[in-house]
DNA sequence: GTGTTTCTTCTACACATCGTAGAACAAAGT
DNA sequence: ACTTTGTTCTACGATGTGTAGAAGAAACAC
């Protein structure tokens, strides 16, 4: 179960918020801007480029290694990684039907009523 | 995000699997029977309370102190605490709709159709 | 094409978590 | 009181993460 620490989850909420790839002085910029949320660190620019690395091991994160500056981008969409990660918790569970039945009680009303239209009728 | 490692998942399995709580030399010996899955592994009881206490204070798991050989059992039950982590990972993130979109689209159709029944008409 | 600037990789360290368990302490049984 | 059984304390090795300096590679400037 691919659990980001921190500054990892960081770093990909402004890849995940930008359409173009981003290079690491950059994103430590954004990160020094505090964007959305809390931190404004001043990170060193080799403490980003660490974290991209590990976020490139756990194939979240692509690089375009000809471009000389690299420039780093998300490999899947946040969408698509939240809801492969509740997908992967929900298959931790024997019981699924059980474990779904538990969490459209745990969806508000707007959700449910997104849950439906989605599932269509029949 | 409560996350757990491979003995702590292991000795939760067994609390979930059973209604009755149990003692950590219980625990022991049906980890040493390797139930279901993997490991068989033959540990030392202080081992076992060690990860228990632990457990208990993540909140996972709860003990009846007044008891001598001190019983512990899961504070909610497996699908419970699934669900919840699923919502968890839910609302990390903003586009909550889109995220349920892609969730239902990697259920499988007897999920979906539990769902549907769920949901409910309206 | 050599020197300077810019970028990337390597190495490293501190801190947290987790598997693992011995040593020390407490309670219960005889 | 003594032995047995159970619990807590302390600890160590492994791994993951935040952090960044040092060293190496590439591009740029003349």
């Amino acid at each position: 179960m691919a659990t980001l620490g921190d500054l990892e989850r960081t770093v990909m909420e402004l890849l995940w918020a930008t359409p173009e790839s981003l290079t690491a002085n950059e994103l430590r910029d954004a990160i020094a801007e505090a964007p959305s949320g809390e931190a404004g660190r001043e990170l060193a620019v080799t403490t980003v480029l660490t974290v991209l690395s590990r976020l490139e091991k756990k194939g979240l994160v692509e690089r375009e290694r000809n471009s000389r500056p690299h420039r780093y981008r998300s490999v899947t969409s946040r969408e698509a990684h939240t809801a492969e990660l509740m997908h992967e918790v929900l298959v931790t569970a024997p019981d699924r039907e059980a474990v779904l039945a538990r969490f459209i009680g745990s969806v508000s009303e707007t959700e449910a009523q997104t849950l439906r239209k989605l599932l269509g009728g029949s």
